[in-house]
DNA sequence: CTTGAAATTAAAGTTTACTTTAAGGTTAGG
DNA sequence: CCTAACCTTAAAGTAAACTTTAATTTCAAG
């Protein structure tokens, strides 16, 4: 599978692929004897894993460091298990920052939808707020409202 | 209350909250004699508002367009309120498409550690990944994973 | 054989979201 | 009165995440 191949069935765009392996996101692939890249299908899934996790607020770097090494073919049975397992524990972080995002963005609906309509804006908005930050924890202990702590 | 003090009870740098202002952000806000600006209770409101928009994904280009008109008063809370519903529902597929991702890798898991110790390691991890391939169903009609679209 | 689409590289450019710098004016404490 | 901490501005700098450009090379069709 060349280049354009890739970036078609994965909507990246190619340079956005060399982009990534440059940064040491995708392992080093396979070169035709006219050096071309030729991936192999799994290229395709660790292309959607880091899509996945960039929209779940991981910066690239982050982004590395949960990729499992792409140490090349020696793929004994544990040592696949526990990428696997691994990979597990990523997506579950994933989802943990998501309910953090979902449930704050409830929250502030909530509390937009409760305003009565000719009422101020920020009128009841202390009260609810305060509910916010006992819910999740989007401030710290000073009150401050925490820049989205980037969790590795 | 002068920059400094909204700084410390924000979090946010002076330099960060000028440059709201800048962005149009942050309403126009009184001067004393000297220049200093001075700020009211509800400028920390909007910063808050603001960090949380983005911890969902906004923009600042998006956030600009989802506050209230400065200029004066009422905020039409309906845009605002249709917005983050629909990043609610975004990120509620997203949370979907993980689960299955992960249900998946779960499954693959436990019938990796099933199988019996004298098995060929491609064989198995060529049956891995087809199964990921089958179960998570990580694409839209094209077949593209979609580049999360952000939403104004 | 020629032509156009697609591949390669290094390097420079873009956008977003800030921060830092430089050069100053203001204010509170000792 | 002096000094340090705080405020002001415009302008330049930075980091992340890509894209674009330019200058080739290669492949596939007619």
């Amino acid at each position: 599978m060349k280049i354009g191949e890739l970036a078609r069935e994965s909507g990246l765009a190619p340079s956005r692929i060399r982009f990534y392996e440059r940064e040491g996101l995708i392992g080093s692939i396979d070169r035709g004897l006219n050096g071309y890249r030729q991936y192999s299908r799994e290229t395709r899934q660790v292309l959607e894993i880091i899509v996945m996790a960039q929209q779940a607020g991981f910066s690239l770097d982050e982004i590395r460091n949960l990729l499992p090494p792409h140490g090349k073919g020696d793929w004994s049975k544990d040592k696949l298990v526990a990428a696997l397992k691994k990979k597990v524990i990523e997506l579950a972080a994933l989802q943990r920052r998501l309910s953090e995002t979902q449930a704050g963005l409830e929250a502030v609906i909530a509390r937009i939808e409760a305003t009565p309509p000719g009422g101020d804006c920020f009128e009841n908005a202390e009260a609810v707020l305060a509910d916010l930050r006992d819910q999740s924890k989007p401030v710290d202990e000073i009150g401050q409202f925490v820049p989205a702590k980037t969790v590795a």
